[in-house]
DNA sequence: CTGAAAGCGCTTACAG
DNA sequence: CTGAAAGCGCTTACAG
């Protein structure tokens, strides 16, 4: 470095970095040499201090650019002690192990959105998302779990992987928010407004349509979206007086191949269908409409059948699925604000930010597969990308 | 811890964590503590070796399954060099700054599905994904990249959001492979087998069902993918002597929207349309669908329809979309091998583990939108998950 | 087999 | 305004 004219921008790269292939990243340290300062100094400049004077800030900003600095994350992290990631799990596909890379991963376009929604914020305020998933059978699921924690300032969770006893225990070190989950005195759950969107629904086929059996077509076991909405709808069909089918029979786990082999089994025992099949999901509804077409029964002539989630699919279908609309994204931009009020609050208040139960809203979308008439003719364009109709 | 009693297995949190809300994680400190043994001890127990003998490796897990410990990922990534986290840069969507949660946002099925492939291989390597998103218009893309470069251990990056001159001086840091991108003299580059998966398509449609007039409807600009898909079709289209349309007309950006806007246009410029129109993804092919079905033109009677990338969501759309398969999954799967061998032989040969291009292979798969017969019956439940049928 | 110590690459009081 | 030093929480030679 025996030669620094502050006026070469870009010189080419010194005996700090003898070009080609396996060089190493910069350190701090590479940073003050060629500068000519302290890295203390460099680190100054580097955040945003005040203090550094202006030839300092020139002196060590030339050097930065001529070598491509920038500071290693886990050491900034360990200084800081924040890392500036949260941990997101999302639940193993069961065919992970067996089948590779089977093709019904349809359903995972649902984590993905939440996931997006999460990441469009979380950009926001400097944070990345780092994924990991587990399986639920998995044996040390906890361990696993942990360890993705110990990566990130905090833990946002899909879907169901660890008990409520586990939860509480990991929240005791690192905040954690689920989804779709249930809160736990130290942890936030957020979700959409199944309830709510599910009686809409319900009314709907009920009064509007006058449809008077009806079948619930489960997601997976245990899943409190599904039980919600399960319940929903059981609860308006009551009040009707109108038959609801459900059980193990009725089951599609949420996939679109559960729900066609749902409805394949019922039709070959010889059930009688009802006039409804609402399905926990888009996804399982899929399944449902090609079982149903496989056996030339109309939809919604015959049987009409809905959905849940309102994904981008759900508009593409024949006959269009009738579905509940949440805010995906929201669910994950959501969940990624609560957690990082609660690790910004980390060691300090008590209080929750928000309620330890945030339900976010829904909204039915009525089309065709209820029973709707097709909807009104508007531009392609239009209709390429925006959702519901008006009903008849 | 005056009380030590060794068949105490989960004994009550000790003076180390005091209960409640914001305790902190144990360190290796507290472990060390707790067992009674120096943290080179402890350490070495986590870490496997076979040194520490019975009652000492007893006593260290004992401590570590009472207080819940596990490493720090920053402490340890530090000493180790090595985070076992690779970065994944994917296109942020142009909306994300205006109208965020924008309906149309189906095209990010693809990258996520990318991702999973990623993850369930960097699974196995004891590996977690790094997400960020990062505008192509972005000022300082370059930063944010090398910003997440230093999170990790190497980076992925999806579609073009750097520079080849970017790209090579990033590389010089850290072990790059890009995605359907192009490879440099340092960065390794994955695909599918765009042309002959193109180049099947178009004979099957050129040959097999004798069309005459084609149109290519283009992904976005400077897209390898789209840029290769579309030279592909014009050697076979050459050679056959068949009319191929394309150029600023038709471009559909790989998103629905897009595609449909697309056609709208031409159709309101009273351009009399092709025989077919081959799209550069499915993606755009839903657009195309759309426009046409709302002009009452049929697919395939009138204008045949195709894709490429074979989503899911191509066999549930009205007609079945003739397309191109690429295992999407394994391109992320190979992607991620290639760059774990990338970190693991960093600073060592010099020679690229493959290939620096590397193609997987694409399969044509035919539906309906091409012109051949629905798929012959089979069971609902297959029909779910399954992909093509043969052609008449 | 085990502990004391150095070191990973940063940031930030603490003294000038 | 700036530098020397301590410290973040681990791992791993280095000596016993």
């Amino acid at each position: 470095m025996s030669f620094d004219d502050p006026a070469l921008e870009y010189q080419a790269p010194g005996a700090a970095s003898a070009g080609g292939h396996g060089d190493q990243a910069p350190t701090i340290y590479d940073v003050a040499r060629v500068a000519g300062v302290s890295i203390a100094s460099v680190s100054r400049v580097l955040n945003g201090q005040q203090n550094p004077r202006q030839e300092t800030r020139d002196r060590v900003l030339r050097a930065v650019a001529e070598l491509g600095f920038a500071p290693d994350g886990a050491a900034r992290a360990l200084s800081v002690r924040l890392k500036e990631v949260v941990g997101v799990i999302v639940r193993r596909p069961r065919w992970h192990d067996s089948s590779m890379f089977a093709d019904e991963d349809e359903n995972l376009q649902f984590p993905d959105m939440i996931n997006r929604g999460m990441e469009i914020v979380a950009q926001r305020h400097g944070f990345d998302l780092l994924i990991r998933s587990v399986g639920l059978d998995e044996p040390d699921a906890g361990r696993r779990v942990l360890a993705l924690a110990r990566k990130s300032d905090g833990l946002i969770l899909h879907d169901r992987v660890l008990s409520p006893a586990e939860l509480e225990r990991l929240s005791r070190q690192v905040p954690v928010v689920t989804l779709a989950g249930e809160p736990t005195s130290s942890t936030v759950n957020v979700h959409g407004d199944n309830e709510g969107g599910m009686r809409a629904l319900a009314r709907h086929l009920i009064h509007d349509h006058g449809y008077a059996t009806f079948a619930f077509l489960a997601g997976h076991e245990g899943s409190p979206d599904s039980l919600t909405r399960g319940r929903a709808l059981a609860s308006e069909a009551a009040a009707a007086g109108v038959t609801l089918l459900a059980g193990d029979d009725w089951r599609g786990g949420y996939q679109a191949a559960g729900g066609a082999q749902a409805i394949e089994r019922l039709i070959a025992g010889g059930v009688r269908l009802p006039r409804a099949i609402v399905c926990a999901n888009d996804q399982s509804a899929i399944g449902v409409l090609h079982a149903l077409a496989a056996h030339g029964i109309s939809v919604p002539g015959d049987v009409a059948v809905t959905g849940f989630d309102d994904m981008p699919v759900a508009r593409h279908l024949r006959p269009q699925l009738t579905s509940v609309r949440q805010s995906i994204q929201d669910l994950g931009a959501t969940a990624f604000e609560t957690l990082y009020s609660m690790i910004n609050r980390s060691g300090q208040a008590k209080e929750s930010p928000r309620g330890r139960d945030i339900a976010l809203p829904t909204r039915l979308v009525r089309r065709e597969s209820c029973g709707c008439g097709p909807q009104s003719v508007k531009s392609a364009a239009q209709a390429a990308d925006l959702g519901g109709a008006a009903c008849a």
